[in-house]
DNA sequence: CCATTTTTGTTATTCATTTAACAGTGCAAA
DNA sequence: TTTGCACTGTTAAATGAATAACAAAAATGG
């Protein structure tokens, strides 16, 4: 019945074949046609089985005597991680970690542009900064209903972390990734991803601390 | 034998005590003292079995009728994640992420210092940035040495990922925060934790695209 | 032509984490 | 008193993910 075949495929293998394919990449760019698991797993420091098993998942089969074939394996992870008709993103928060993600992200992802951003700062709206155009948050419902953007990056100071979310999703985001210090609440029908970077480093810490005694 | 009662708690468990606390904070700056797990749970969108079950695993104890003590269960939580002496954090890479998490972070921790920021870009160095000086990377064996910092985060583009690692390592580094799209390698004695970006953007975009149909 | 090597694809197992189930406790109201 | 309620703390089950184990295939070298 359903048609979506891949709803089973685990988040975290999700993750790793979008590595997979960046790294996929890098190596057709040095003229490498063909990769074996194992290759794959040492650039990634991840284990031959786990590239194995990944790929199994999603239903590609190597050769057995040449591995894998890194265009026809691009492209599979493509049809399976892209939207064909591309996907917009927006980011709430123009300040120094939406300006990172710009910087990291813009231009390396075919189907997946960043197409607006959004700040309260006076100084930062109605202009464009790091290439992208940067609107008042009072236009975000307009925007992003126009433009048809689903996809929202929050960037924003942990306390405006609420009311943020609200104004996108009453936008009509269909998918948040928080990096707010501040966990938010969504629909049902909105996929949320948290991130919260001060745990990160506290964890860090944490592992530093024990493995010192 | 061992002394270090808490190696077997698991990692999640860590981050969420971070998170905890940091609402707890909140909560006792309103004037709160008591707080049951469910109010606990959601502040965070979490369930309360699992706040009780963290909170288990540390061994604090609350009362049957108010809840937990806010300042105890803090105070506890401390004595496990932080380190008495406290501990100190460089940056490598002064770009926007690693000002954001400057500023996302600094003075937020009693324990947990941001000391030095590394950049190679000159422009940049011998000087201070957000509060942070900023030194050469050249400078990183002899800083990191006379200070005694032992977690780093890595914030610095892509292909400059392993050399700096690798200067991060050989200056006694024990705890890496990798938030470079390159996956690095480090000894077994080096705690090491890698966020991916791109790939969680990757990821929401995924599921958004999935939701659809 | 057969044994050896190398690699893939898949199933089984183990490990980690979350969720469920429920016993125990103390207060409050009848 | 005692019944009900709203909690906590703990054990048990379910889910999710990584790792191990191994059969099958194809090339290579004797």
């Amino acid at each position: 019945m359903e048609n979506n075949r891949y709803k089973d495929i685990p988040h975290k293998t999700i993750e790793r074949l979008s590595q997979y394919r960046r790294a996929l990449h890098i190596c057709a760019d040095k003229g490498k046609t063909n990769i074996f698991s194992h290759e794959i797993a040492s650039l990634l420091h991840i284990t031959a089985v786990q590239v194995r098993r990944d790929l199994m998942l999603i239903g590609y089969s190597g050769s057995l005597r040449k591995g894998y074939n890194i265009n026809d394996l691009v492209r599979l992870i493509g049809d399976l991680i892209d939207s064909p008709e591309g996907q917009k993103v927006a980011i709430f928060g123009m300040g120094n970690l939406g300006r990172a993600i710009i910087n990291y992200f813009q231009g390396k992802r075919e189907k997946l542009t960043i197409t607006a951003g959004f700040d309260i700062n006076p100084e930062k709206t109605n202009r464009v900064i790091d290439g992208i155009y940067c609107y008042p948050v009072e236009k975000a419902v307009d925007v992003i209903h126009k433009e048809g953007i689903k996809i929202g990056i929050l960037t924003v100071p942990g306390d405006q972390a609420d009311e943020t979310v609200n104004i996108m999703v009453d936008a009509g985001i269909k998918g948040i990734l928080n990096y707010t210090p501040t966990p938010v609440e969504v629909p049902d029908d909105v996929y949320l991803e948290e991130y919260n970077m001060i745990s990160s480093i506290e964890k860090v810490a944490f592992y530093v601390k024990e493995n010192k005694s």
